[in-house]
Parts: structure tokens; sequence; C-alpha cells
DNA sequence: GTCCGGATCCTAGCACCGCTAGACAATCTA
DNA sequence: TAGATTGTCTAGCGGTGCTAGGATCCGGAC
């Protein structure tokens, strides 16, 4: 059936589209200029077509949260190491500020909750806790890897709200990966741990 | 001149009602229950009431947020030792998740930046600040207190949105503080670092 | 006591928002 | 080619933040 395939196809096309125009649209003028109105005339389609493809303006965010985990899982895969981890998750944050703040800022209902997403976004927190899992120390990994993210998190929501001095970005990802990378040396044990740098 | 210090008073009286009730709503029905309509309905008056104290429904939520930040300030204050500040920090964003919202998550526009608002905030930074420094161990205490901070705001907002696994809140809390007071612990220096708990 | 001027407050309205019903056009099925 | 399905649009509802302009009150001057 080529005709029911060409339909889908362009039904496909035009859902990306739009995904792809309310991102560029929270990224250049912030997710308050992403009204129907606007997406719908940028996309160069009326209002309802945008409801026949998600079922409100919350989904098409989540819809652009979920393309972002992604991209940050695929980005975290492929870091080597603690350190070069988080200097990656802390730069796709900033460089993807709009798409960072679908994620993890805005109402969350859909992205978590073991449902129909969560593998995308477990690729994401199973990269991390790999590369915090050397430094559990035989510790609760699961927790540490929690406390590290958390950490990355505060940093990149509060530095991208002006509120940590912006010429101290790269001191403040070195420290906690430092307190990362020596959690397990109490001075009554010497064990030696993987280097990082 | 009692008349004009009379009408100050109630004017004073007036936009202390408007915030509280704004508190009130936020705290029990979110920011988005937060409207012009509903918030004038509910302190009696008409919406441009609210305009002839507020430049803004934003100005609102700031004004709510430096009256948070104070009482984060004096609970930072009081706070003896950095695993009681940190348990006290996360227990005010815990209990006050709408004005610890309009705080930090908010837009931050009037919040920072040195102008008229400061020093409740500067108060509460140097709280925090007061509280690292005996874990600096030399190294730059500034930086090492943002990172402080920003760990426990990430831990603060991913376990609000459910991010986080509810059950272990205390766990990455104690977790956190480990980290940072074992910080200098490095096998080559064996100095010993005041204790916590 | 009377009147005036300023402060205070409300009604009404603007432009925008998310979202939807119902009419119309285009396309596929038979 | 006739009918059914799908797609799309116009128009509109109730809500939002915010403001203009008129009414109303109230302290001070005479």
């Amino acid at each position: 059936m080529p005709t029911q395939t060409r339909r889908e196809r362009a039904r496909d096309e035009r859902r990306t589209l739009i995904l792809r125009t309310a991102r560029d649209l929270a990224e250049s003028e912030g997710w308050d200029a992403v009204t129907t109105r606007r997406l719908a005339e940028a996309v160069d389609y009326s209002q309802p077509v945008l409801y026949g493809h998600f079922k409100n303006m919350d989904a098409i965010a989540g819809a652009v949260a979920l393309e972002g985990i992604g991209e940050l899982a695929a980005v975290l895969q492929a870091a080597d190491g603690l350190h070069e981890l988080a200097r990656a998750y802390l730069e796709y944050a900033e460089t993807h500020p709009a798409v960072y703040e679908a994620m993890f800022t805005r109402s969350t209902d859909l992205v978590f909750g073991t449902a129909d997403s969560p593998s995308v976004l477990k690729a994401a927190f199973a990269a991390i806790r790999a590369a915090v899992e050397p430094y559990a120390d035989g510790k609760d990994t699961e927790t540490l890897t929690e406390v590290f993210w958390s950490a990355l998190h505060g940093q990149a929501t509060l530095t991208r709200g002006h509120r940590l001095r912006p010429t101290h970005a790269q001191p403040r990802a070195d420290t906690l990966v430092a307190l990362i990378t020596s959690a397990g040396q109490h001075p009554l044990s010497g064990r030696k741990l993987p280097d990082t740098d």
C-alpha cells in the first residue's frame, strides 16, 4: 500500500517540522514565545493541525524534551571518564538551554515514571552511573550517581539563571569532579582509586 | 501628619495582604493559579489595585521570592554545622515549594544583580559560605560554596520534580555533606578536619 | 458648612492565550 | 464516477495580563 505509506510519511515529516520549529523558536525566543498561533504560522498551517499531532502544547514541549534526552544520552555515552562527562553535560545544558529547560525544569508529568519513554532516559542515567561507579568505593553507587547528577543539574540551572559567577564555571565543574574522585579517600583507607586526569 | 501616615499604613497593609494571598495561592494551587483575576478576587479588590502596588505579575512573584530569601537566610544562619545547614536548606525547599520556585526557578530578572535587593541574598550565601569554609582547606572557598549550593539546589529541584528516588533523600544529603567534609583528605595530606556529626 | 483637588477604586475593554466545533476541500475506495 | 474518509480552515469560547477613563471618597481651604 504505497499511498498509505506516503500519507504516513508526509504526516511524519509534518510532525518533525512542528518539533523542529518549536525547538528553534524556544531556543531563539524562549518557551513563552512558543504559542499555538506563532508555531502554526511558522510551520504555515493553522492551529488545529498542531492538535492533530500532539494532545496539547505541553506535549510538544515534552516531545522536544524527549528528543533532547536522547541527544544528551548520546553525548554522555561518548564521554570518556568523569571529568569529560561533566564537561559534556554542562556544555549541552549551556548550548541548548531551552531544550534543557524542557527536559528538567518545565512541568514534569510525562517524562519520568517508567511508562512509555524511560528507555532513553535510563540510558542517560546509566551513562552517568557508569562514569561514577569507579569512585563509589563499594558504597551506594545509585545514591552517589543521583548526588553527582543533582550537582551537575544545579550548576547548569544556577549558572543559566545568573546566580553564580559566570567566570568560574570551569573551576566549579573541576571542584565537583574532584570531590567525587577523592570520595573514598578517608584517612583510614589508603585504597588507590582510578585517576581521571 | 497623622492622616498621611494612616493612609500609608493602610497601603502597606494592603500590599502585605496581596503578597500573603499570592503566596498562599501559589503554595496551595501552584503559580499558574495566581492570576490577576483570582488574586484580585481573593483580596476583594479589582485587578487595577494590584498594579498600584506592583509593576506587574512577575513583580508580585519577585516580592514573594524576596520574602522567602529572607526566611531562608534566617533558617540557614540558625543552622549549626554543614550537616544541619544542608538539612535546613532542603527542608525549607520541600516545605515551601512555591516560594522556592519563585526564588530560583522562575524568571530571574529582579532578584540578583547587586542592585536593590542583594543584602538579604548575600546573607543567605554568606551563611552557606560560613558553613563550608572549615572544609575548604585553603582552597577557593567561594567556588566550593557555589558547588555546594548548586548541589543542594539540584537535589531540591530534582527531588521535587520526581526525578530522584523519593525514598533516598536523606542518603543523598548525607552523601553530599560527606563529600565536602572529606574534601581535603587526600592520601598525601593527613590533616585533621573538624567533625560534623 | 461648603467646596475643591487629589487620591483611590472600579467598570469596561484590548490584544493575546490554549483549545475546539463545524464547515469545506481534497483524496482514496469501489 | 459516486461515496467515504481524511485533512484543513474559519470562527469562536473562555481565559490571560494589563490599561484607559470615569466614578467616588476624603482631607484641607475658605
